[in-house]
DNA sequence: AACTACGCCAACCGCCTTTAA
DNA sequence: GTTAAAGGCGGTTGGCGTAGT
């Protein structure tokens, strides 16, 4: 057979937007009998549409357990780290948002989400900062949007979050790159040495991409112009979390954080050594987490500030952590490197009130 | 006022998975 | 185990409203 007919093909039945008519008898009937058979009901029901379209009417609009209007800060933020996880498995973020359907999500997500998040300077399919050369173009752009986020009311923790990290990633290599060429200072050219002459490795890919020839990156070059951090604007709502005048000092371990991306997901920002990872696992899961079943390794960001500071993979003792790797996570370089350990979730826990205050180390 | 372009979103389409006979 | 119906899902379309010219 190749493949099914469409249901709806028998000729004579309606099709395009719903009468009010039409929605009360689709209503009537369920209220007094349930749905039963989607592909019996529009005749049980009076109702010349296919079951499908019926069907579809009642889950997307007609169910008296959907919510309308306009999504909450709160939904936004969920949605936007929920795909960060799931990508476009909208039935499953739906499961997440009480009384929004997955056609609804999938259209915010469409029309609004991903617009700002390309506005941010953030790849709406990998969550990471976008590495395209027309960001070094918006770079003015996106500093002054730094800043003017100061004056407005914080709409999205998580946004922000990824926002302020992705600014703060391309200001800080590009800083390094810079003095590299400015003053051709020995440690700088370890570090770059270091991201350059090893194995081929993600950290390079991800250089490289910076590295690419860009007129407006030489510009600044030949000028000898720098960029700071300073530039950028601080974040004073993003508890525990300030980038801002961090310059190239070292990091202090009290910014070490760990945050949950999703249910079922904590995200340890690099810096994190597994000591860390494990004792927030162990100690600060209430129970949460019953079984840790997925360790993956990415870049996502280049901070130098970070590098010197940052775990050596090697202290990852696989046998004293409830992480199990299932990546070779060797073959990545420790220095720019994020962990995240996926696990399943107790749902039965009611006080799932996760808060970025909380999670700080 | 008339026309065009664009954004939004309900609804559709087709494929995949699950269920039941 | 096989097959077809039913349900579920994600991508896409098209109509409507609105802003811009």
């Amino acid at each position: 057979m190749m493949g099914r007919s469409p249901c709806c093909d028998e000729s004579g039945l309606k099709k395009g937007p719903w009468t009010p008519e039409e929605d009360q008898k689709l209503i009537d009937y369920i209220q007094r009998h349930g749905h039963g058979s989607w592909r019996a009901l529009p005749k049980l029901a009076g109702l010349n549409r296919c079951g499908k379209s019926c069907r579809l009417r009642w889950t997307n609009y007609l169910r008296p357990d959907i919510k309308r209007g306009k999504f909450s800060d709160e939904e936004e933020q969920l949605i936007i780290s929920l795909h960060s996880v799931l990508g476009n498995k909208w039935s499953q973020i739906a499961t997440h948002l009480p009384g929004r359907t997955d056609n609804e999500i999938k259209n915010y997500w469409n029309t609004h989400l991903k617009k700002k998040l390309l506005q941010m300077g953030i790849d709406p399919i990998t969550h990471r900062p976008r590495t395209d050369l027309n960001l070094l173009a918006n770079l003015p752009h996106l500093l002054a949007a730094a800043n003017i986020c100061n004056l407005m009311n914080p709409w999205d923790n998580a946004l922000r979050l990824q926002a302020d990290a992705a600014q703060v990633a391309k200001v800080q290599l590009l800083n390094n790159l810079l003095q590299v060429m400015s003053n051709g200072a020995q440690q700088n050219m370890d570090f770059v040495n270091h991201h350059l002459s090893s194995a081929p490795n993600r950290d390079n890919y991800l250089l490289n991409e910076y590295l690419e020839p860009n007129s407006q990156l030489g510009g600044l070059l030949s000028n000898g112009s720098s960029l700071s951090l300073g530039q950028l604007a601080p974040n004073p709502t993003q508890s525990g979390f300030d980038f801002s005048n961090r310059g190239t000092q070292q990091p202090n371990p009290a910014d070490y954080q760990v945050a949950v991306v999703s249910d079922s997901c904590y995200h340890f920002e690099e810096g994190s050594s597994s000591k860390m990872v494990n004792n927030y696992i162990n100690n600060h899961d209430n129970g949460m987490i019953n079984n840790i079943n997925h360790l993956s390794t990415s870049v996502d960001l280049i901070i130098p500030a970070l590098v010197s500071a940052s775990p050596d993979s090697s202290t990852i003792n696989q046998t004293e952590s409830k992480i199990k790797p299932t990546a070779d996570i060797s073959t990545y370089s420790s220095t720019s490197t994020t962990f995240e350990a996926w696990g399943d979730l107790n749902l039965d826990d009611e006080n799932n009130d996760y808060n970025w205050t909380d999670l700080v180390e």
